[in-house]
DNA sequence: GTATCTGCAAAACATTTGCAATTCT
DNA sequence: AGAATTGCAAATGTTTTGCAGATAC
């Protein structure tokens, strides 16, 4: 776990100029508590037992602010539902085809991928990268 | 290129278990021809000017079909759209966020993740491995 | 008091499905 | 003929948006 308490999430969430209103501390508690990557339907049925009043659209909302301001990354490795993490370090996920849990994996070097000794089957690798192309950062529009 | 001419597609098509329909011919040129990582809606906007019968029901199961026998793979690079790629040999996939091209890159080593001295600028690496996880493998569900 | 945020309902999308008509073998 | 495939329209499911009321600073 990250933070200790409510108030640490609330200072956290100021410093990254979001106000941190009930909800979005909520919802972020529960990424820091619940390190599953949910998605936000799992966030929002989990969240109405305590927090009543919350609606799907703030868990949407927030999750992309969160997403905006580098607090939560979005995972993409299903493609009928976006699940978030709160880990923002770069790791690798592998996904379970058979009980459907998501684990992180190191990246940091080629053996990871393999998974040499570590029991994990790769079945399908999908390696995504983004950024600058060579031809964009040469023609200088951006730095 | 993979495909010489239509008769080859066909045989192909055939060969995975798929009758040929005009349909399924032309999606599968389209994807030979155009290595774009198109979407489906962008198969069928650019497929309906020269098959104006086609629907878009059509290209969507016919993508899915092609998906299931292994002739393409589905790309969730994007949150909100599928691509499709006729190459499903393991390979990364670069989308620079400035020109909005989607790049082919080899996945033999470490080394071509950080792409030294290629002038790809990486802001974000997504690794999604798929398989079975070491404790349902032991359980022996599978093989 | 003004900005921001929330909840609701509706809208917007992408994708899937049911079914009758068509096409292939 | 019989099986598979298509196109249409409707359904589905997820995510976004408009807006009035509520909340925070």
């Amino acid at each position: 776990m990250m933070f200790k308490n409510l108030e640490e999430i609330k200072n956290f969430l100021r410093r990254k100029g979001l106000q941190p209103s009930f909800q979005r501390v909520k919802i972020l508690e529960f990424l820091d508590i619940h390190r599953t990557h949910p998605t936000a339907d799992e966030i929002f049925k989990s969240l109405v037992r305590t927090v009543p009043t919350i609606s799907k659209a703030t868990v949407y909302n927030t999750l992309r602010s969160f997403v905006e301001k580098g607090i939560i990354q979005e995972l993409t490795i299903e493609e009928n539902e976006l699940r978030y993490d709160i880990n923002t370090q770069p790791h690798a996920h592998f996904k379970c085809r058979v009980c459907g849990k998501i684990y992180d994996l190191p990246l940091e070097d080629c053996e990871s991928l393999l998974l040499k000794g570590t029991g994990f089957r790769v079945e399908k690798i999908d390696v995504y990268l983004k950024g600058i192309c060579p031809i964009c950062a040469k023609k200088g529009k951006i730095n």
